[in-house]
DNA sequence: GTGAAAGCGCTAACAA
DNA sequence: TTGTTAGCGCTTTCAC
């Protein structure tokens, strides 16, 4: 059974007929081919027409015809936290200014990770990956790129694709851990995000760096392994709490699970910042919301977004490089949550 | 110059090339056509080599033949809103099930969204839209209607197009509102959403009914018009302030502008729940989060992405019906935000 | 039980 | 300056 409504679409031909020329001129002068003249008035004629009739190109013959779909993929593992929203404007952005279109997938587990790898891009209907999912398989990415389909990485590292963009994380942290020795604290507690990730080692990297550029020592009693969620977050501020180990400061490795922490030590009886200071990493309203409003890491999340997105155009046009960029952390924020350590030299702000 | 990497991809006629059979076949096979007979041992082989091969057929290519490009169209106002994700998920899921894919496409600026609207049906993109952008002009739905194009409404109603789903605004309004005088509160405020909204304006209705049960009177200068984001309800809730009328509880048009009203509320000294208590609309986990935790009427946001792609599929296979879902509100979630109203006969809660 | 052929709408090499 | 032609990869009617 034939559907009316998509059958009714005005074709090339029509504009064609419509003029009274051929389809392939009507073709060229829509697509404004500076190779080919045409009379000014045909020219005229054919656009005129294409307007009454509202002519556009159908995108699947066009695609077929080119071996592109104009259209790119990007994977996000959750759309719940709040970094991507803005990892996804500089990617739509950069997209857009090449008529290109992001099909945003949402990949909450493993195998349907792999279903869309193979399949967006051996169906063509992606001419790119944008993979900003942290628990990606490296043999699926290995495959890719044995393929040489066009991959890039977002916010994680891993070898053998066409290459990464990620924030300086290592740098980040350390703004964050330098930013509460400053304020005194010695006892600098971690809640890092799962281990197996890039992301949450170079986070942790940078912590121990800062660590030991101010002369603190690492205690790994005072890591405690959890996830990227708030869930997760709560959780490992539990276990830490559990072993009851002195600390003054908490850097968390994202903002859910820092908001987790603070939800735990509230309910725990801690006050911060008094008690306890806490920073998180990346920006978000959300940080703002909290009570108190958080201290955070800047990093450059549109910009990781537009830059990963045009590294892909590139390597989809035929471009042979391998993209590794590092962008440098924006800055730390500072609001309410972090203070002077209990009992450091510096008084206590409000008080 | 042609690009060395999309032109590869095993083809039909590469499998049926290798099993030695035609194309016709093959495809036959693949898409496991029950009208048509094929002896087991050729089925059996050409199974082996499509696998063999890695065959994935050419969405394009099918698409042009079948007029149909299996994709969905989502717009999205803004993926900050944490209501969103639950509402894409729930889309995905329902087009999954029919191997659909969603292209979600975030409009923030009208001129985009009327673009993307044209572009996406007319370039032949996506077999159908599902609009849950709550600005979009009248006059642009107006048109897809006039081109018979698929379109749904989430979360927004609107004459003239394939339908709605929505949930009901007004109940859920009413529990929040009922919840607040069942506590005691006689002078509650409303920060309602921007007015020339279907939505915002079905939640200011269940404010007043519930109102009006409740022998309540209405009172204009207890409602303030404001947004959807934190941004407009900080302003929102300034503005009120500002008029210096008393009041004991607010009911929040939702989530993101119940966030900024309790920043400002406790910038200004007011203790929540103490002094006031907080209704907000939707429930996400940045609820829990804030400090209280909010107390919240559920939606389900969830089934309405959900039967919003059901529909829009069933539009899309050609049904003539129009939808017009209304479901029902999931219930009131009690949290920290409030509390009998001051001086009300009821004791307070911890005290 | 399987093949041949047409055609979806477009672009581009080649002709005229 | 414009038209003719072939073909992208697929599905499907019709023939054998």
């Amino acid at each position: 059974m034939e559907d009316k409504r998509l059958s009714r679409r005005t074709t090339l031909r029509d504009v064609a007929r419509l003029v009274g020329v051929d389809r392939s001129t009507v073709s060229r002068v829509l697509r404004a081919d500076p190779a080919i003249s045409v009379r000014e008035e045909t020219r005229a004629r054919i656009l005129a027409a294409a307007r009454q009739l509202e002519y556009a190109p159908n995108s699947l013959a066009r695609g077929l015809k080119l071996r592109h779909s104009f259209t790119l993929g990007l994977l996000i593992p959750n759309l719940a936290n709040p970094v991507f929203p803005e990892i996804i404007k500089g990617a739509e952005d950069a997209a857009r200014e090449r008529d290109y279109l992001v099909l945003l997938t949402h990949a909450d587990d493993q195998s349907f990770e792999e279903r869309v790898l193979r399949g967006l891009l051996q169906q063509g209907r992606v001419d790119g990956l944008l993979l900003a999912t942290a628990q990606i398989q490296d043999t699926v990415i290995a495959e890719t790129r044995v393929n040489h389909a066009p991959v890039i990485l977002v916010n994680r590292r891993a070898d053998g694709t066409g290459g990464y963009i990620i924030t300086d994380d290592a740098a980040g942290a350390r703004l964050a851990v330098d930013h509460l020795a400053r304020l005194g604290h010695r006892r600098i507690a971690h809640l890092a995000g799962p281990l197996f990730t890039d992301t949450a080692l170079r986070r942790l990297q940078g912590y121990r760096q800062s660590l030991r550029q101010n002369g603190l020592d690492y205690d790994s009693a005072l890591v405690e392994e959890s996830g990227f969620t708030m869930e997760e977050g709560l959780q490992g501020m539990q276990r830490l709490l559990a072993r009851s180990i002195p600390f003054t400061a908490i850097f968390a490795v994202n903002l859910p699970v820092a908001a987790g922490a603070m939800l735990v030590l509230r309910e725990a009886g801690w006050r911060v910042p008094d008690d306890v200071s806490i920073v998180g990493f990346h920006d978000a309203p959300l940080a703002q919301m909290m009570t108190p409003p958080l201290t955070v890491v800047k990093l450059p999340l549109y910009e990781m977004g537009y830059r990963a997105t045009k590294a892909l155009l590139r390597l989809i046009d035929g471009a042979a490089e391998t993209v590794q960029e590092i962008l440098p952390p924006l800055g730390l924020i500072e609001r309410g949550s972090t203070a002077a350590a209990p009992g450091a030299d510096r008084t206590r702000p409000g008080i």
